[in-house]
DNA sequence: TGATTTTAGTTTGATATCAAACTATTGGGG
DNA sequence: CCCCAATAGTTTGATATCAAACTAAAATCA
């Protein structure tokens, strides 16, 4: 699955971010202004992870940092325009991704498999 | 999982090893005597990280590396008697695991899902 | 109010991982 | 037989990742 992200991507000429990088970008599409920690809970990633995975967004142009006025230990990520150009590019490759990942796969067994994997995510 | 196996290994004094260690262990209690490349296919994992984590098994005393007398380009991995001590560990950690893992879940349930994840896997 | 604890992020050091370049050996075809 | 292609591993350089140590600021509490 990385490697087909990794390959649209490119093929879209988006070159050196990782899936990683792309969760960041899809939790920006949504909200427009997230802490670090709020990023971190969102891809389910060390902080340190996260510090590493914005900076290298900003490095690249798609995404600003900003500390908060009233509390400045806290920092803000947020889309540049070049980030937000990504967005449809985003949705289309999402949607190829999940059409060949769920190729030959029936509503039904999808349905089931979520539920079952839900289950499992409990146990731990 | 990871942290759960890691933790498990940790309680058993076993330190320093990932998942993917484990795996190859895995396959050199069933069969005595691998080549690099042999790893590489049964674990998924490029070549070149073959090398680094056998290499680190070597160096916690798990495994032997020899090279073959016929062709001198293969190299073969084998248990030490160290790193078979290690099966029965091994073993109770990965019941406890899968215990953990498909709890509350069906045989039935278990059996749907292996067949709609294999699906899946055949689409990439 | 002043000390202590909690919280938000970053830095540091270590590791697994991959791809590409490289080395060394084997096997085939002219 | 010799050259060339294929094969087996290793080395190198880059990256994502985590945990632990650290910094700085806010919140609690006594």
């Amino acid at each position: 699955m990385n490697r087909f992200i990794a390959d649209e991507m490119e093929k879209h000429g988006i070159e050196g971010l990782s899936a990683s990088h792309g969760d960041i970008l899809y939790l920006l599409f949504r909200k427009t202004r997230l802490t670090m920690a709020e990023i971190s809970k969102g891809i389910h990633k060390d902080k340190s992870t996260v510090t590493a995975l914005v900076d290298k967004l900003v490095r690249l142009g798609y995404v600003t940092k900003e500390r908060d006025n009233g509390d400045t230990r806290v920092v803000y990520a947020a889309l540049t325009r070049k980030g937000s150009e990504l967005e449809p590019i985003f949705e289309s490759i999402s949607r190829d991704m999940l059409d060949a990942f769920y190729a030959n796969v029936s509503e039904q067994e999808k349905e089931d498999l979520l539920r079952v994997l839900i289950k499992i995510y409990h146990n731990f």
